[in-house]
DNA sequence: AATGAATGAGTGTTCATTCAT
DNA sequence: CATGAATGAACACTCATTCAT
């Protein structure tokens, strides 16, 4: 298994530096020095830069999807409120991007001006959150929680905006301390402002 | 005015160069090539490719503040109510965006992985958002409209990433003819989705 | 007259730049900034960057040539003795050097590094100097005043040197007010140095 | 050992190069031709054009001092004349200017138009050959070889001067296979001249 | 004659990727 | 598997010269 610790470890340098520098400014000799391997190792564990870059997306969706179906397999639906599981719902994601700030951080940025395959790979996270919400938002409506002449697609749109954007400020700022703290006040001001619009009785 | 003209051209081109591939991705050649010129002729105008990409946002950001402070001549504070004057700032802000959807896609970006002068000068106008909705609502918790105890600073940032996300999406699936309708809807979606949470009775 | 006092300008700040910062240094840019024209005009009185240099060294060789004719003119061969010959002579020469430091600090650069044929055009004032050196000892070994067995050749050479060297140093420290002095005491040390080697009796 | 071999040839033809070109006129194209190696390869062993020129001296000045510091080993300067002494200082400089004609070209050149960090490279060998023309003059003072009211400084001077132009012309005049010759006629004609002057009775 | 915008060949340098050892 | 020297396409930028006005 020494490969595969390898492996992850050129992963995790590289994450740390697509994090603070993105995709264009990090080169193979920064993480290769990071990792403490030699050029041409970094090809046998990689196809390319932007493969590694790939993988470290996939690898987070993977995290992602995991969480997130732990988190749903604990609420018992029958009992749980709306607000409740809203608050839920958006305390999972947030753990989630604080757990991993760099992958977040990464992945918020939005890829934009990245070669198309990776601007792709970028996008996938938000679509997934995006499609969660509108899920989430049928789900309302059917139980009636929810008017059913809302615009859900476009609320989807801005949860996952307000979401990410204070989601990102929140890293950005946080000292590594106090981010378990963060998170819970950050929920509770996310439900504060929107489950009033999305509840509208 | 003939050199006015050509240095406008310039920018124009470079700013939909920018706004498709980047600031990495888009060449010098690719610019020379758009605007019809030669290779030195850009650099007649321009101290470098930098330059031309903040000299690109800061002439977006003088316009955003003209759009804000003639929005803003027009209104009858004592008259308006605070919905619509909600409703006014999130369309001002809409319609800039969608006046130039380039300048809106390099903005929006949030410059992650940019040269770090680049970085800042993608920021402030976000920042600049964000600054203003702090300042709408201590207006608003002056005269009652809202609660005291919200916290307006985390309100800010996530209006200000529901704003970018969704306009994103609506221009970047728009045709160029329906802008206009989804300027109008889009500003109503965000009302009801956020006056409710804004204005707690 | 107005264009030839033009073009005498534009040779007077050429000569000014390509003194302190040589050919390649010097740009076509500098030049007309400093001669307040503009960029197309250079052009109508040079052929090229190339033209203004050699025209420079031309004219530093006239004046040099009328210089030292003029010298020559004023002895009375017959009654002046070999020493204050030499004297005279290393005297003619550190005066213009001294009256033209620009062009001299050009001059005994060597012109290495630059465009074949500018090399040639700079080593044109040496070569000259050498061939009065030889001339004056043929004279010398004529007028039994030196020993017919030295080398003169190589003499002159080292002889050109030590005065070109000499006077590049003394002209690089000199401030302006203290030339006329130095020349002086210049001469003397050389004359100090050199003529008990060349009049060996 | 493969990789400063590849360092020395790279060195050894830009010092050819150099010398007959000069910095400006030496492309890094000319380089890596003339060494077969492609066009990367030339920056993984230097940091750019400058810091091959420099090395280039740098070395050079190594070489000098270990030349001087040999030969001054192995002189009983008890025993020895000062005419002995000054032929046997001037020998030194002139083999180390024939053994290395390449660098010497460089050297001699006074680097008159470099960029201004190349210059004062450049200009470091003619100093310390002054610097040791001075001492070996408050020696010969000291040891009432030489008047004491001799402008030592200036005499410095003359006889760099004198030396590096008749080094330059004998070398640039040389066939490859007279060389050795010629140092030695050459270190008689200096003595010749400049010993009169220097020890005056 | 004067202007200055336009030109484009040329130059140094970067960096992801390859490959012989 | 690991290494690190070698590669070369790609890129931003320079600057002497031209030419329409």
């Amino acid at each position: 298994m020494k490969a595969e610790q390898r492996r992850q470890n050129i992963l995790e340098c590289a994450k740390r530096l697509f994090s603070v520098y993105g995709f264009y400014r990090t080169q193979i000799s920064d993480i290769i020095k990071e990792a403490g391997i030699a050029r041409g190792t970094i090809y046998q564990y990689f196809e390319n830069k932007q493969d590694i870059f790939i993988t470290l997306l996939e690898n987070a969706y993977q995290q992602w999807e995991e969480n997130i179906s732990q988190a749903v397999s604990r609420i018992d639906l029958k009992r749980i409120s709306a607000k409740s599981y809203l608050r839920l719902r958006v305390k999972t994601t947030l753990d989630f991007l604080v757990s991993d700030p760099d992958i977040c951080n990464i992945v918020m940025s939005m890829g934009f001006g990245l070669p198309a395959e990776l601007e792709a790979a970028t996008r996938r996270l938000e679509e997934k959150i995006r499609i969660i919400a509108i899920n989430d938002f049928k789900l309302g409506i059917h139980n009636h929680h929810i008017h059913s002449d809302l615009n859900i697609e476009r609320f989807a749109e801005m949860i996952a905006g307000a979401i990410f954007r204070s989601a990102f400020h929140a890293l950005a700022r946080a000292n590594k301390n106090s981010r378990e703290v963060d998170v819970d006040t950050l929920a509770d001001d996310f439900v504060t402002l929107f489950a009033p619009g999305i509840f509208q009785s």
